[in-house]
DNA sequence: CATGAATGAGTCTTCATTCAT
DNA sequence: AATGAATGAAGACTCATTCAT
């Protein structure tokens, strides 16, 4: 019955995951201990390294699974979209507000992989490929966008994908400190307010 | 002579502090071990320990002393500037520009801030007072630009604020990771241009 | 049919402790892990121990099936030589070369059981029983000769015979270590004119 | 007042090889603990990984300071013999004898060297440096007496003195493991009397 | 009987902090 | 004041052995 064991096995897993996605995200990567992780999963912590060789690889392929599917998410949830303005505003949407809402944790575990960019050479490239994968996914939606006449022609794709970019993950991250008084909607509203005023025509 | 005392005594604080930012930024805080600002300070622990109480102290101090004049700095840079429009502007400059030229440092002293932000209160309540100090700024600009009547009526000062705030940092963390592709000047100019689109009176 | 489960039973054994001997001889005893030996020998953990109760067991076993028939094995060799000098010299050429053509790993595991004579007690006796053998025999042989009057008389037997015993040991740890320069043939050649000289009347 | 240092740094060195090898002696180096070593040398684990980067430089140094300098030892005490019969006496002497008596330790520490030889290619090496050296040393010892005329002009200098560095640490070995009935004065007369009557001329 | 996942005590090593000199 | 040797608690990881399936 291996189909059971799979299963199980990739139970095991996940729990491990979300074990050690909690700590991380109360300690950090460096002050959490693999024992943390352990008792949190509910296993000893020689089972936990029959899953992950490391604590790094745990990191890692939290990165991976968790962080790293952004782009396709974004994908899959604008593939529907009426034309380039929706696809814009639901980009928006996703960032500011459902990626919260239905991962709330991605915000902090961004966070800890920020806290990690400096040392882990791995970790950094995760995000900078994270990075590559939205830019150039929203790039091609606005490069859409011009060409089919309904954003001005004259406008820098590759520019303001980025910018978006960086401006997502600034709002994650404060949003994820728990900054108050920053607050998710009101920015959404004018995030796409300054977009429409900026790739409007005229 | 004790002014001498003092003087000496400020500058081994001060060559403590700049080892210690070098340090940290090359290994993150975590990583980075009191003997290797002491090394690299040229000083011994011991003495070391006199100036800080401890390892997290010499971090705190950093903050204290390197980020969070960020709204100081913002503030008196902008002071002669002609009017609402040109106010924004520089600020703009300052982030996306010249706190990189002056002080290239900086960025990457946040990236380590955000690392710890995660596991240490202090830290966090660092960056947040920073995030407040640089928002309440940019708020007072935008609202004098708003009463001048140089900028729409309706804007919402705080959130355009916040907004910026987190546009900056995020702008800064990847760049400070070296991200490939992320200029800074084509990014000045978009973000000014989003901010004009969206400002101006119609 | 309990023979062929028996036949079975031991062919198992034989596939561990053959396992278990390669695997020792790679890394030694401490080094080795008892997943090494299992995944060497096709079988699982948990079979294995259903065979040995341990892997100390191990060890102790492969000392006594393999090592400690040595004396043994120098009795069949030797039975039908022609007199004691031929004897004397079938002794030294079984120890010095064929031991090491017949069986060839004989002389790296010794080597593993003198690492682990230190720290565990029946290694030590196991190796010595396998000592008062082999000296026993070679003792029995020498006295022989002498009763004969083929050997002079006033040789001391059992010094003798423990010397070379010691003298075939240290040729086997630097040949199993893989001394370069030492060669067995002219080792041989002297060994025996050695003893010639000796043992011989006059 | 650097010299009181240097001594007092010396004097712990030692302490720590000293307890290493005591340690090392009673269980072997891989069942040995660097907290045994701590303990034993009234230190802590953490003053000992100053002096030491890992507990396998402490072998590794044991067997420079106390194994590696056999060869030196044996010119040194030989340096006035009489002629090639005496040095070859005082050879042996020293071997089976003086070694004993003076650095009782020494023949169990080759023990624990060979424990680790076949997992630590550095131990490997120490030992086969030590085989070198002495067989060298006795080579040449040999060659003179040929020379001299004292020795059988046909003796095969290279192969003699390897058989004898074996024979030496076969016994170091037996005698190291406390095999009863092995002493250490007649297996002396007993290779003088081999090497006698096989090195003298006719 | 066989499997191999799980256990958890035990190892080496690091490093913030102290304190005798 | 300064030094840097010493401390020792804590952490990542291993592996012999057990036991549910």
């Amino acid at each position: 019955m291996p189909k059971v064991t799979e299963t199980h096995k990739e139970q095991r897993r996940q729990a491990i995951l979300n074990a050690a996605e909690q700590v991380f995200l109360g300690k950090g990567y460096q002050l959490a201990t693999v024992d943390d992780i352990a008792v949190r999963s509910g296993l000893s912590v020689g089972a936990l390294y029959r899953y992950f060789s490391s604590k790094s690889e745990i990191m890692l392929t939290l990165m991976e699974e968790r962080l790293g599917r952004t782009p396709d998410l974004l994908e899959r949830l604008t593939a529907d979209a009426g034309g380039p303005w929706d696809q814009m505003s639901r980009c928006v949407d996703i960032f500011v507000l459902a990626l919260r809402v239905r991962h709330p944790s991605t915000g902090r575990l961004l966070l800890v992989a920020w806290g990690e960019a400096l040392q882990d050479r791995i970790v950094r490239e995760g995000l900078l490929d994270r990075f590559r994968g939205v830019v150039g996914y929203l790039r091609a939606v606005i490069e859409r966008g011009i060409h089919s006449g309904d954003f001005r022609p004259d406008a820098d794709a590759e520019v303001l994908a980025s910018l978006l970019m960086c401006l997502a993950d600034g709002v994650t991250l404060y949003w994820a400190a728990n900054t108050p008084g920053l607050e998710l909607q009101p920015i959404r509203a004018t995030v796409m307010s300054m977009v429409r005023s900026y790739l409007s025509i005229q």
